[in-house]
This record gives C-alpha cells, structure tokens and sequence, in this order.
DNA sequence: TTCGTGTATTGACGTTTGTCGATATTCTGA
DNA sequence: TCAGAATATCGACAAACGTCAATACACGAA
C-alpha cells in the first residue's frame, strides 16, 4: 500500500491540525468546499492526484479504458505513448501504486485494467454539490 | 497565460495523434474512460491537475471556499499552512493561473476567491457516467 | 536445461518543484 | 513626500520527477 509512507506530520511546528489522523471516507475526504480538509486528507489527496498529473499517465488511463475487455498489455501501451518500454512499466506501477490500475500476469505478458471507482472517487472530493 | 508554454508537439517521432489540437471543450475533454484522450488534451489536463496536486493547494483552495463571503487574504492564509509568506503566495499564484482562484486587489490587501465552476471543470473528465 | 520473449528494476542524468531569505513593488496614512 | 504594511518577485538550494540504456527477472517452448 502507498499509505505506509505517509508522513503524517511533516512540520511539528505548526499547529494542531496537521497532526490529525486520514479520514476514512472511502473518497479520501469531504468535498474541498464544503469542510476545510486536514493537512493528513491534503496528503494522501494530493498524492492520488499526482499519479494522475502527468500527460503519459493519463494517456495510458484512457487507452487501457477503452481498449478491448478494458484491459491491456505493456505491448500495447508502448507504441502510442511513443516512449521507451521501462518508462511505460514505470508510469503503469506508479497508477497502479496509486490505484487506479491492476495488474494481473497471464504468461510472459502483464495486462493492466482499470480499477472501477477508482477515478470517480477522486473526482468526488472536488465537485460542489 | 499559461497556455502559452504549451509544447503541442514534445516528440515529432511518435504517431501523428500527438499533434492534434487540445479540445475546445469546456472541461477540457471527454470522459477519459468515454474516448482515448488526445496528447495534447493530456497536457492541458494534466497541467490543470498539477496546479491541485500539491498538499498545500489543496489547503489552499478548500481554506479559501470555507472562509466567509468564499474569499481570503494572504494573510489569512499564512498562519493555517504554516509556510512563509513568499511561499503562500508563490502557490496562490499557480492556483490562479490554473484557473482555480480569481485575485482582487483591495488596498494593500489581495483577496483570493474559488472561481465557480472550476473544480467541477477538473472533476468532469473524470467521472465514469 | 537452454533460448527467446515480455516485463520489471537499476543507475544515471537533466528538468521541474517546493521552499526560504532577501528584496522589490504597491498602496495607505500621516 | 515619506514611512510602514501587505504582497509579489528573485535567486538559490535540495528534493522529487521523467526519461533512457543496461540489465535482471519470469515464463513458455523446444
């Protein structure tokens, strides 16, 4: 799990607050707007968006979506992305680290798939209503 | 704007999709899991969602829609995150680029407020149905 | 067991990011 | 006009990130 290298406080000079403990929601945490999120919901948050925030990684969420079954292999994720086979492997561990992948290895070759909810639940916590 | 910046074209030996032009839509593209995002809706995409992948930010952005009449001073702001005051401003800079917070000058005072809409705007593409 | 193939890991490198102290800027009030 | 206050910008630095070539690993086939 990518919980275990949470720092759950990082500055021990500052208040109170950050030394709280992560929310259980399901979502990492309320909606942003309605309650102000505790810097320990802030962090594990901002590391499930992180996974996301990168070009590559979001092209290789929506390519594994829509392909066939929803899933796929390293193989196939190579040549649309245009980048080298360890760098694909790297970005694929890094959303699967951060759940939004699986991987399950059939032979020699890993097939990737989407993990559902994975990506409305991050969405959750920045709609308004 | 930030859009400026934007390399539409980062590796001319991958396929001809990586030089499509960004989306026009609003949220800046499809249901990531609907159609396979283009390369340069990803990096629009993604450069939003780094703006709100920060610890910080998020504080940030969710300090800013709780306080009263949904806007804040830096100096409100400095105490909560408990950073300097170059650094809170340095992130409410790359907030408001990203288009999540809309500044207004009042005196000596600059006040920070949740562009509505915008989170929403982020959370669109990810969302399953 | 050995070979070949698909994937993961390692080590290195340049770039980007988050942070601060120092300083510049902008505005108010006297 | 000047002094003080709130904010922004600059320059520097360490840490994190994205990428690759080289290599290790795991598995099926012969």
């Amino acid at each position: 799990m990518t919980l275990t290298d949470l720092t759950l406080v990082t500055r021990d000079e500052a208040s109170a607050t950050l030394v709280s403990v992560p929310s259980t929601d399901a979502a990492c945490c309320a909606p942003l707007t309605r309650e102000t999120i505790t810097a320990a919901d802030a962090e594990v948050f901002s590391r499930r968006l992180k996974a996301l925030a990168d070009p590559v990684r979001l092209r290789l969420v929506s390519i594994v979506a829509a392909s066939e079954g929803q899933e796929a292999c390293v193989c196939d994720l190579i040549e649309p992305v245009g980048l080298s086979q360890p760098t694909v492997s790297h970005h694929l561990k890094i959303l699967t680290e951060a759940g939004f992948l699986s991987r399950s290895k059939r032979g020699t070759w890993a097939y990737y798939r989407l993990v559902p909810g994975a990506l409305d639940a991050v969405a959750a916590p920045l709609r308004s209503v």
